[in-house]
DNA sequence: TTATTACATTGTAATCTTTATAATTAGTTT
DNA sequence: AAACTAATTATAAAGATTACAATGTAATAA
């Protein structure tokens, strides 16, 4: 347990040193806010919101200002390293770039989980020459009822 | 073209129709408010929000409250009459459900095209497989730049 | 090193979308 | 028509996000 745990941390600092120099190369300012909650997004398992991530750091940076973590999300956001989430009612979740892969939703305590899938290259391929739009991406996710839900039913 | 047109209005008609036909076996009343409401998401062209429905029947109705939109719509929702499109940062939007489609999304305009595709079955069914989900429906869009903002690119 | 400049952060107010609530009105049923 | 139920209205409230001005901090040039 012990080993896989630091197996695991060893994983995440790789990540946040990549994620690092991509700022870097951005040219954008590493400041110990912007850090932080880049820390926290690839470290934290879950998909986590911005007042998420504000909680989370407010005991490590008492002073930190909402606004900051938008706009760190959104610097973060423009460069490619997260992705936004929407989802109507609530508020956006975050998600580190990592892999390609996409999210099964629990509907009845929104638990998201990861998913891999080969892209849908074909999908994009063919909405292209129906359409006439010049595809750049593609959102898809998929909805149900997690394990620990459905026996609780 | 006045031959087209009738032909379009006659298909509205039904679809109205049917849908009215709808709301009276699910026990939901059709006020006034109501069935413009569903006669516009039938009729527009475009896929509007609570607001765009809210203006354009405000000169037929002076005294509608924004809240009888967003009523209406949920009870829409609710029997499987309309689908909720929900983007990020902006208002949600409104679909009536005809036959089963996705959407491509234009980024620089926000125009809305429906896409029709055979439905992603499979990548559901590999869903549940690997993440012990209970799948109920999955979500699909496609960005991209529509032809009129390329050529004004 | 110091001055200058550019960028980040903070705190707060403002905005925008959506929902909750209570009072009123309209539709249904008997 | 009376009683009951549901829908509408108007308004207030909530919640998420952004705008803005002031302050602070890092990078660059002199």
């Amino acid at each position: 347990m012990h080993e896989h745990h630091d197996h695991e941390h060893d994983h995440t600092h790789d990540e946040i040193k990549e994620a690092v120099e991509h700022l870097k190369s951005s040219g954008v300012r590493i400041t110990p806010q912007r850090h932080a909650v880049l820390e926290y997004l690839i470290e934290a398992e879950i998909h986590p919101t911005a007042d998420d991530i504000y909680k989370a750091l407010e005991g490590k940076f008492p002073n930190m200002s909402v606004a900051t973590v938008y706009n760190n999300l959104r610097v973060f956001k423009d460069i490619g390293l997260v992705k936004e989430l929407t989802y109507g009612d609530a508020s956006s979740r975050f998600d580190y770039n990592t892999t390609k892969h996409y999210h099964v939703i629990c509907e009845s305590c929104g638990k998201i989980v990861d998913f891999h899938y080969p892209s849908l290259d074909e999908v994009e391929a063919l909405a292209e020459t129906v359409t006439g739009f010049e595809v750049s991406h593609h959102r898809m996710e998929i909805y149900g009822t997690c394990p620990d839900c459905k026996e609780k039913h």
